[in-house]
DNA sequence: CTATGTGCAAAGATTTTGCCCATAT
DNA sequence: ATATGGGCAAAATCTTTGCACATAG
C-alpha cells in the first residue's frame, strides 16, 4: 500500500502508459477509507492539480478498475463510489447518507458455483452487500 | 402473486392512494422476470396507457419500494433495475450486457450481526451479488 | 516519432422537481 | 373537500465523448 511499483509494472504490461493524472488518483483513493465518489476523488485531487477535468478522473477510474487497480462500487442507485483496496472485503452502505464502510467478509466460495448452477451463468464473482445506518445517522436523526 | 390484494392493503395502511397508473406498474413488474429499468418498465406500460411519463414510473417506484413492495438493484453503474419480487433472494448480473437473473440463495443470517459488530452500523438487510457472463452472451462472444 | 492521455466543452443518460390539473378517499 | 397523484417540461445529477493539444515511451 505505500508505493506505485504495482502501478507501474500492470500499466506497462497492458501497454498503457502512465500518467502523473493516473498516478495521483490512485494515491488518492489509496489515501482514503471513505470509498469516494468520482466527484468527491476529484475534489481530493484538485488541489495538487488545479487543471484536471471530471473527465480524467472518470477516465482513469475506468482503465485502473480495468487493470484491476480499483473496484468500482455502486450501492445506492446514485453516483458510483470507488475503492482502492481490491483484496477481497465486503461493504456495508448507510441507507440514509449513502456512507460506505469496510466489512471484512468475503462470502463462502462455493456459493459462486451454486449461482452458476441454477443460473446458467459462468459466474466469476460475488460481492456482499450490506445496509443499514451509520454510526452518524443514528446519533443525529436517533 | 396472483392479485393486488396486498397493494391496496400496504397502499392504505401508509396513508396513500391507489391510482390505476401505481397498479399497473406494479402488475406490469410482476409479470416478468427481467428485472427491468425505470425506462424500460415505461415501454412495457405505455401500450396499455399511453399518456404516462417516465416521471410517474420512478415517482411510484420509489413509493413501492419505500412500502416494501418492490425492490431497487443497483449492478453495474448503468441504470436501476427492479424486481417485484421481495421474497429473499439473489441476482448474477451479466458483465457484458447487463441482464440479471435470479438466485435462490441467501446470504447466512450470522453475517448481518458480525458485520454490523465490525462496522458499528445498524445492519439491517444484506444483499449477495454475482457477476459474470450469462449464457447468450457466451454463445455470441464465445 | 507514435501511441496514449488530458483539458475543455458539449452531449448523453439517468433521475428528480415544480407547477397545475386530475383522481382517490 | 382535501390530500394524494399524474402529465408535462425543465432541471439536476452523473457519466461519456469528440477534438485539438500535450506527454510518455
Amino acid at each position: 500500500m505505500q508505493g506505485i511499483e504495482d502501478l507501474e509494472r500492470v500499466v506497462h504490461r497492458s501497454g498503457r502508459s502512465m500518467s502523473r493524472q493516473r498516478e495521483t488518483i490512485l494515491q488518492a483513493l489509496r489515501g482514503t477509507r471513505s470509498h469516494p465518489t468520482a466527484a468527491e476523488l476529484f475534489d481530493l485531487v484538485r488541489p495538487q492539480m488545479p487543471r484536471i477535468t471530471l473527465a480524467t478522473v472518470y477516465r482513469n477510474l475506468h482503465v485502473l478498475a480495468e487493470l484491476g487497480l480499483v473496484h468500482q462500487l455502486d450501492t445506492d442507485g446514485q453516483a458510483s463510489r470507488f475503492d482502492a483496496d481490491v483484496a477481497d472485503h465486503s461493504h456495508v452502505c448507510c441507507l440514509n447518507c449513502g456512507a460506505v464502510a469496510d466489512v471484512s467478509l468475503t462470502a463462502p466460495e462455493h456459493l459462486k458455483d451454486l449461482a452458476g448452477r441454477e443460473s446458467g451463468y459462468d459466474v466469476s464473482g460475488c460481492r456482499l452487500l450490506f445496509d443499514g445506518s451509520c454510526p452518524n445517522c443514528r446519533t443525529n436523526l436517533q
